[in-house]
DNA sequence: GCCGTTTTCGGCCCGACTGTTTTCAGTCG
């Protein structure tokens, strides 16, 4: 099946090869915001296609693209696509990643020199073909052959909570100048994206130069791509763009907000400044008529004069925040302060590093009160998992814990396998004997779609099973996630009174923010789980969160930010 | 290519930096 992920690669697809044939830009346009409307589509388009349903409905989405969407979900290929390939060489939407190579040049490259690739545009380079052509100087050559480089080494988005790792120090080292008085983070990095492509940095300084110049001298520094007295551009060590953009006091809010993004988000502020006679740039709000700022200072303020509240970073995204704020209805977001449990956590009976009482205080350190232990199950048993035997010392042990650390509540779970069929890796009498029963995949992730999606669907619709953990397997990078109709899992987990997990490892934050939000709107809860197979695993918790707010989640939806006893009526399936 | 209770045609968000230019195009975010 076309997933709207396929559907929307094609779309962005065309956009990227319509650039190189220098078509009308708005078309362009028009193609990126079909994608990403796609993209955002909570439900499949194929599924509403069979449905006989209008696509035009959808925003960004007219008779053109709706039919090629159909086309696509019929099982053809779209007709711009097949169009393209023959005007262009795959290769130069490689070439159009190098910094500094758009379009126009990548077009320029290609039709002189035959660039057809990043091999070939590294050879031009290198043998100085490209100096000499018209709009190219030895510095775009010599730019050019480190763009191809940093290009194949740094190909995907980074984590964003190894972005953190990465940054951290660098903030420090700017901080402690003290020319400088402000420095932020904006970017996907602010909104709590999982992934990030770069990094944004504002900073407020007394000294532009020298500030400046303090970045570039960082240590970790691997080229400097561009410097001027605003702003800053430069590689570190592992590859990680960038760029610090020195700001006035009077103009950090409206800088802070701009940077922030999403750019769908600004957008749409743009136009509501538009809409009232305003101008918005980075330096502030304007009115025009005068060239007076209204705002800039402050980000709050700048909402306030566009008739909004501040809206949290996670959700600009323009799904749907703006018409949220427009009616006072932004919802208030989970915080880490509002965890009182964490449901998914190892011990050293299964594959933890340490022991109960280990990680029972970790948990009481990182502010929760309860604690539900969930080491596998004895299907894995390269972890050492619990059989059942097994299970019952464990809670033996558990039991002559229970007061070793004063203010936790322990509960009794297990992180059941779930097998391909959909049954699960302990039987019905065990697993009564459990507080919390979690499920999981962690075989088998080759089913075909329709297994998969029965598997999983089986295993949300067991009487005894609370969460369903990781649902997708997805690991960031590394391995895609399970084929699986995530609706239907949904679906069956609602009418179960089953939560799905928001595995807050920075490697799965599985589910992702979508399909939360998907499963919120199905009235299905959150569980936050940190997965912590040591004392320190408990710190990811925050990563958990900020996905968490992204999909909208507040406190009320998610079961491990309960009262106890309102969590253990949920475990006990009390309607 | 999409969109419209001011428009079915004429718009479509905004500015900085760089390198190569004699006044600006291309790129980027």
């Amino acid at each position: 099946m076309a997933s709207n992920a396929r559907i929307a690669a094609d779309l962005a697809k065309i956009a990227d090869l319509l650039e190189l044939t220098d078509a009308n830009p708005f078309r362009v346009r028009a193609y990126r915001n079909a994608a990403r409307t796609v993209q955002d589509a909570p439900r499949p388009l194929a599924e509403r296609v069979r449905a006989g349903e209008d696509l035009r409905s959808l925003p960004g989405i007219g008779k053109e693209i709706a039919a090629q969407i159909v086309r696509k979900v019929g099982g053809g290929a779209m007709e711009p696509l097949e169009e393209l390939a023959g005007e262009v060489p795959p290769g130069l939407l490689e070439v159009v990643r190098v910094p500094g190579v758009g379009p126009k040049r990548a077009r320029v490259l290609w039709r002189e020199l035959g660039v057809d690739g990043l091999d070939a545009l590294e050879a031009a380079a290198e043998g100085g073909r490209i100096e000499g052509l018209k709009g190219f100087g030895a510095k775009t050559q010599q730019a050019i052959l480190a763009g191809v480089a940093s290009v194949r080494r740094f190909a995907e988005r980074v984590r964003r909570a190894d972005a953190g790792r990465t940054v951290a120090p660098l903030v420090a080292w700017l901080e402690a100048d003290e020319a400088v008085r402000r420095l932020e983070i904006a970017g996907s990095f602010r909104r709590g994206r999982d992934t990030v492509g770069d990094l944004d940095l504002l900073v407020d300084t007394d000294d532009h130069e020298r500030t400046m110049a303090r970045f570039r001298a960082y240590d970790d520094v691997d080229q400097v791509l561009g410097s001027g007295s605003e702003k800053t551009s430069l590689t570190l060590s592992d590859g990680l763009q960038v760029d610090l953009r020195a700001v006035p006091a009077e103009s950090f809010g409206a800088a802070l907000q701009y940077f922030t993004g999403s750019q769908a988000h600004n957008v749409r502020l743009r136009k509501r400044a538009q809409e009232r006679d305003l101008r918005l740039n980075e330096y502030g709000l304007w009115r025009p008529s005068d060239e007076t700022r209204v705002a800039g200072a402050d980000e709050a303020e700048l909402y306030r004069a566009l008739g909004l509240p501040w809206i949290p970073p996670e959700l600009r995204e323009d799904r749907g925040e703006i018409e949220a704020a427009e009616a006072d209805a932004l919802p208030r977001l989970l915080e880490r302060g509002d965890l009182v449990a964490d449901l998914h956590v190892h011990s050293d009976w299964s594959d933890g590093t340490a022991d109960l009482r280990t990680m029972m205080r970790a948990a009481r350190e990182h502010g929760l009160s309860v604690l539900g232990f969930a080491d596998h199950g004895p299907a894995l048993r390269m972890t050492g998992g619990l059989d059942r035997a097994k299970l019952l010392r464990q809670h033996e042990a558990l039991a002559e814990l229970s007061d070793a650390v004063p203010g936790l509540t322990v509960l009794r779970g297990l992180e059941v396998d779930v097998h391909a069929d959909g049954g699960l890796d302990l039987d019905d009498e065990a697993l009564a004997l459990l507080d919390v029963v979690t499920v999981s995949v962690h075989g088998a992730f080759d089913l075909s779609e329709a297994k998969q999606t029965e598997r999983l669907v089986r295993a949300v619709s067991h009487p005894l099973v609370h969460v369903l953990a990781h649902p997708t397997g997805r690991l960031i990078g590394r391995r895609e996630g399970i084929r699986v109709d995530l609706h239907a899992v949904i679906e069956a987990a609602a009418a179960h009174g089953v939560a799905l997990e928001i595995n807050a490892n920075p490697a799965r934050l599985d589910l992702d923010e979508r399909w939360a939000r998907t499963a919120l709107e199905a009235g299905v809860p959150l569980s936050v789980a940190s997965d912590a197979h040591g004392p320190e695993g408990f710190a990811v918790l925050e990563h958990g969160v900020l996905q968490a707010r992204r999909a909208w989640a507040t406190k009320d939806r998610v079961i491990n930010a309960w009262p106890l006893a309102r969590l253990r009526s949920f475990l006990a399936k009390e309607p």
